[in-house]
DNA sequence: AGCACGCCGACT
DNA sequence: GTCGGCGTGCTC
């Protein structure tokens, strides 16, 4: 006898858990995780809806009072039968459980908040309430009285504190409901970020943008359109783009999803939409809560909005008739999900265009490695956008080899160029951007005796040390007392590796006493609110100097900004990952990208030890093709993504030996069946931080040319470890491609 | 969420 | 007794 897991239709958090079904013999062979099916339930076995989530042999439930799966459900072409096979698919590739699949393309339901917000709008008059308060008095309906009195002094009233505080029940409330007395409806969201603005027409499009247009369309019309990969330099009109894209989605009677990275999700980008597509624009952003979330994603099922910005969640919203769905800024690390499943919004995104026969974009300035092979192996088309838009050409460009600085005496984080500029630029009142490039990069305290570096540990990473000499742990908080004597040798030359935008802070302020200094880092940005206020001040020539990380080279233009300092370009050029280099070569092009706009021409600064890498020189010279050659040369050489597959299986577990021992009998396992795939093995090895709060990480790494044996090696290896006791209580998550 | 069950005050 | 509102707890 055969049983299934099932999770019910119904979005209530006592019910967010899964109930289990006998499956009929003759639905044995059709009954498998993510099929619909009929069940009953409760007490009069309400025929209702549910989706299986696992199949099993033994019941874990008293058997007795185990039902029968009725049937299953009619395979409709509706939105919810599409985002289960979409479901289905992330669990096939990104590997997770299938409720945890369900999750993530239905986000209906919500375990920490409770129901969305709901509140009680009084309908009738007064007058008419009290006669009706009456009424029930004469009845001795205590409840009933109680809210309809408080009801004739208040307008209206919030849903759960009524229910509190008057001691009402949900049925009560329905009955008043019915006889017309009250409207429930759902809370307005009050801190929407959606501002509608004056309706504005669609910019017209330049020539070359209409071209462009053009060359979209063409795909379209063909028997299978492949993905657009949109490659634009900023400020060419990527934008511009997708408005005319989703207008004409919009006349077909379709919905579109405009995908951005958290980080653009911005009034300024947001504005310009809602400006003119108006209130069939809905917007997801990190500030709504669970429940105003649920509320967008709603409007878009009842139709009351036809397109959807948001980060990667917005991918799943449950249009009826989806026509396009464009990822911005396509290359961003933010669409791949940190949590299991570990799913890359881009390849999503894809996948959904393709079951729901909708159309894909993909845009970006510098393209990941992954979308431009493609369009190179014809799996993608790609379109280019190359004239700048109300901009005269490229800033110049100026390398500056710090080791040549350190030759001639220089031991200032700022080169001798950089300084230059910077002085010319505030002569001339304009501004200048500072980036530094810290991605990967902890300013660690080193001893330059010995070498020792001071690590957290818990979590086995280089300590920083804040402002008031105390060093913290980045991954796990906790702080430690600053120490003045090396544990190791006990001498006295112990310090902090100085790279963190407060330092530069204070050097600049003593190289150019009068500047106005603004610094965007997390420290400065604890608030969501001052991020905001950081780039309007900025943007408001109120100061003339902003430093910051990798958040002010993205998604901001700052017409006034005419110099761009780079200031230690390679901090992230050997972090110990395949992509660094594609990291850098983004962020560089990206920042001096920012030099210069309109009438100002302006100009950048690059300071680094190794002018002669690729990435670099590529980067100063705004060139993708120089670099893409020789990156994804590299990547074919040592077998890397996109030229191969790759899995990453990472497994975490308190007791250290143990997990070596179970990654030993992982690997042998792993081998075995390689062998077959044609796939090779790499590790296990600790992962870069080898611990984080007494959890030992270990990662195996799986490379094979063949995408589809990787997902079935990764489905061999997922009933491996269920059936070995071994890996019990061990925590793992599947990456592909990561 | 929705339904049944059981408690308790009111009424033929 | 018994009718019906009201709170509680369960749903494989």
């Amino acid at each position: 006898m055969k049983y299934a897991d099932v999770i019910v239709d119904i979005s209530a958090e006592q019910l967010d858990r899964h109930f289990q079904y006998r499956i009929p013999k003759t639905l044995e062979k059709e009954v498998c995780p993510g099929v619909p099916v009929e069940i009953p339930f409760g007490a009069g076995n309400k025929k209702i809806r549910g989706y299986v989530v696992r199949v099993t042999d033994k019941p874990d439930y008293d058997p007795k009072k185990i039902k029968e799966i009725f049937s299953l459900c009619e395979q409709g072409e509706n939105v919810e039968n599409r985002m289960i096979e979409l479901a289905v698919w992330i669990r096939k590739t990104y590997g997770c459980t299938m409720i945890q699949a369900l999750r993530t393309v239905l986000p209906i339901r919500q375990k920490t908040e409770r129901h969305v917000a709901k509140i009680i709008v009084r309908t009738a008059e007064t007058g008419e309430i009290l006669s009706h308060a009456d009424e029930e008095k004469r009845k001795n309906h205590k409840a009933r009285e109680r809210f309809l009195r408080y009801l004739s002094e208040h307008e209206q009233a919030e849903y759960s504190s009524c229910v509190k505080e008057l001691k009402l029940n949900a049925a009560v409330i329905k009955n008043f409901e019915k006889e017309g007395l009250i409207r429930i409806q759902d809370k307005t969201a009050s801190v929407s970020m959606q501002i509608l603005g004056e309706r504005r027409n669609l910019p017209i499009l330049t020539g070359e943008q209409a071209r462009v247009m053009d060359e979209i369309h063409r795909e379209w019309e063909e028997d299978e359109p492949r993905p657009i990969l949109l490659h634009g330099i900023t400020g060419s009109g990527k934008t511009m783009i997708y408005m005319h894209l989703i207008e004409e989605m919009l006349r077909a009677g379709k919905q579109a999803i405009l995908l951005v990275p958290e980080i653009a999700l911005t009034y300024q980008n947001v504005q310009r939409f809602c400006e003119c597509f108006q209130d069939k624009v809905a917007i997801l952003h990190s500030r709504l809560s669970a429940g105003e979330k649920a509320q967008q994603f709603e409007r878009a099922r009842n139709g009351s909005a036809s397109i959807m910005i948001g980060p990667r969640s917005a991918l799943f919203a449950p249009f009826p008739d989806l026509g396009l769905i464009i990822v911005d800024e396509e290359q961003e690390s933010s669409y791949h999900s940190e949590m299991t499943p570990r799913y890359h919004a881009r390849e999503t995104a894809v996948k959904r265009g393709q079951l729901e026969n909708a159309r894909v974009v993909l845009g970006s300035a510098t393209p990941s490695l992954e979308a431009s092979w493609r369009c190179e192996k014809g799996i993608y088309r790609k379109v280019e956008l190359n004239c700048r838009y109300g901009r005269h050409g490229l800033p110049a460009v100026y390398i500056t080899d710090m080791r040549e600085e350190l030759k001639a005496g220089n031991r200032s984080v700022f080169g001798r160029q950089l300084l230059t500029l910077l002085g010319e630029c505030l002569d001339r009142k304009e501004q200048a951007l500072l980036f530094l490039n810290r991605r990967g990069y902890a300013g660690f305290i080193s001893c330059r005796m010995c070498g020792y570096v001071v690590k957290c540990p818990h979590c086995d990473v280089s300590m920083t040390m804040h402002r008031d000499g105390r060093l913290v742990c980045h991954y796990c908080g906790r702080s430690k007392s600053p120490v003045n004597i090396c544990p190791s040798c006990g001498s006295p030359y112990i310090s902090a590796f100085r790279a963190g935008t407060q330092q530069i802070e204070e050097l600049l302020h003593k190289e150019f006493p009068d500047a106005r200094i603004l610094r965007m880092d997390m420290d400065t940005t604890r608030h969501k609110n001052d991020h905001e206020q950081i780039i309007r001040t900025f943007s408001e020539h109120q100061a003339d100097i902003l430093i910051g990380t990798q958040m002010i080279v993205k998604g901001h233009d700052f017409p006034e900004v005419t110099l761009v300092g780079a200031l230690a370009a390679d901090m992230s050029l050997f972090s110990a990952d395949y992509r660094s280099a594609e990291r850098t070569f983004q962020l560089l092009t990206q920042a001096v990208g920012r030099a210069g706009r309109a009438e100002k021409i302006g100009c950048a600064v690059i300071q680094t030890y190794h002018p002669e890498h690729y990435a670099i020189e590529a980067a100063a010279a705004q060139d993708y093709d120089a670099f893409y050659q020789q990156e994804i040369g590299y990547r074919e050489l040592m077998g890397y993504p996109p030229a191969q597959s790759m899995l990453a299986i990472h497994v975490s577990f308190g007791d250290a030996e143990r997990l070596d021992m179970a990654m030993e009998y992982l690997r042998r396992f792993l081998e075995r069946i390689a062998r077959k795939a044609n796939a090779q093995i790499i590790g296990p090895a600790d992962e870069a931080v080898a611990r984080i709060n007494d959890m030992y990480r270990r990662v195996i790494y799986v490379k094979g040319e063949n995408e589809q044996m990787l997902k079935s090696l990764r489905e061999q290896t997922e009933q491996y470890i269920e059936i070995n006791k071994g890996f019990a209580a061990m925590y793992i998550q599947y990456d592909f491609n990561a």
